[in-house]
DNA sequence: AACTATTGCAACCGCCGCTAA
DNA sequence: GTTAGCGGCGGTTGCAATAGT
């Protein structure tokens, strides 16, 4: 990759930025606009680079920014997204109309984390301290050090890192029949429940018709996760192999995991029901000892919600199957929870509620931002790009059209994946 | 008042993905 | 298909302001 030209050069200055060269640069660009950063220095007659030009533009030139402190809802705010999102600033910032990604990045870095240690709640999990020491040695960390050993691998975007868990498969012997053979036996993709093409691109087929004709309006897309996940039972039955099916959620870059059929879930804020549920399908898979562990997407069950207040709709808007929870109960079966009579499984409060000491209905505002933000937690987590599906579905393409889109992106996605194993 | 520690903010660094050549 | 340039992002550092001793 390239290195910045700009950052070759000597004699740029550096540093903070002098009244007279805001002054440059404001008039710069409001009588031209920014055009191509590279050449705005030279333009605006400063000794910056481009990049630096840009910097203070977006950080504190820009006219549309809102100066002071963070209020209460916008902190509140920034913890619900970083639970969804991790620590991808600049996406929550767009959500924050006047802040910026640093201007985030620092008050979380700052406060926020803070506050929630205070609170007992592990910044980066977004989980109790308690339950997070409990499943990892404790670590130290020091506000101005790097976080890098106090950073839990399933933080972020809050979604079990799969190198994570088969590093903690390693270690606990319990795993290896769920997960563990995959690392014993062989590295390969053929031990993943990764559906055939073919057999995906039926699924998704089959679920083609409740979509609605428009993404940007209306509902959240009733995007047929559900007939997706059920995939997984019924190729395991069909193929003779263990029903034991997980569907692994992309994390961070270095993440071995697929996110083909699963948005990206918080596991505290976002899973106000975490409804582990059985395939209406599978009445088998109901829990006696049939080896199912097969969990899926439940987009339009009601039942499968289990909470008043912010449930039912959780904060993304719609059904959410926590793959947190998912992992946890498959995975970690000795995870405390317990599922009520329905099979679902206690919610979890929200994190103002948490912070505050309250539990209240979760705020219109939030609904709304949460359905909108469904879409960019979608485009953002998704290695598998579901915002080309949902795209490719919302225009007006023909069947074979749709299936060529999800074609290749299933290929890109299955690809990624399969080198990530690799190097496991 | 002087010194030290802490905090908050601004800016830099290095990497990544995209894209045009 | 490869490469270089660029924009963008997240992590980290530097430093002035403030608080504490």
């Amino acid at each position: 990759m390239g290195r910045h030209s700009c950052c070759y050069k000597q004699k740029l200055r550096k540093g903070l930025w002098s009244p007279e060269e805001d002054e440059k640069l404001m008039n710069h660009i409001t009588k031209h606009g920014h055009g191509c950063w590279s050449t705005v220095p030279k333009l605006a007659g400063l000794q910056r680079c481009g990049k630096s030009c840009r910097l203070r533009w977006i950080n504190y030139l820009r006219p549309d920014l809102k100066r002071g402190a963070f209020s209460q809802e916008e902190e509140d705010l920034i913890i619900e997204l970083h639970a969804v999102l991790g620590n991808r600033w600049s996406q929550i910032a767009t959500r924050l109309p006047g802040r910026t990604d640093n201007e985030i990045k620092n008050l979380w870095n700052s406060s926020i984390k803070k506050k929630l240690r205070q609170k007992g709640i592990d910044p980066n999990t977004h989980k109790p301290l308690a339950e997070v020491d409990r499943k990892s040695a404790p670590t130290i960390s020091t506000e101005r050090t790097s976080e890098s050993s106090d950073i839990d691998p399933s933080s972020g975007s809050a979604i079990g890192n799969l190198n994570h868990l088969l590093s903690e498969t390693a270690q606990s012997p319990e795993l290896l029949p769920v997960l563990g053979k995959h690392r014993k036996e062989t590295t390969s993709l053929a031990h993943l429940r990764v559906p055939p093409k073919e057999l995906f691109l039926d699924q998704l087929v089959s679920g083609h018709d409740n979509l609605p004709s428009s993404r940007s309006t209306g509902p959240i897309p009733n995007f047929p996760f559900q007939q997706l996940m059920c995939y997984s039972n019924e190729f395991g039955s069909k193929h003779g192999g263990s029903t034991n099916s997980l569907w692994f959620n992309q994390n961070e870059s270095s993440c071995s995991t697929i996110s083909t059929v699963m948005p990206p879930v918080s596991p505290s804020t976002l899973s106000t029901s975490t409804g582990i549920n059985r395939s209406p399908d599978n009445p088998n898979s109901g829990g006696t000892g049939i080896q199912s562990n097969q969990f899926y997407w439940d987009t339009n069950n009601p039942s499968s919600s289990s909470s008043k207040g912010s449930s039912g709709s959780n904060s993304l808007g719609f059904e959410l199957q926590s793959t947190s929870s998912i992992l946890e109960n498959s995975i970690f079966p000795w995870t405390d929870l317990s599922p009520d009579k329905n099979g679902h499984l206690e919610e979890e409060l929200k994190w103002p509620d948490l912070l505050h000491g309250t539990f209240t209905d979760t705020p219109a505002t939030m609904q709304n931002l949460s359905q909108s933000l469904y879409e960019d937690v979608v485009k953002a987590e998704s290695q598998f790009n579901m915002e080309g599906l949902c795209a490719a579905w919302s225009q007006n393409l023909q069947p074979q059209q749709h299936l060529q889109v999800v074609s290749d992106l299933y290929d890109k996605d299955l690809q990624r994946m399969s080198l990530s194993f690799e190097n496991i």
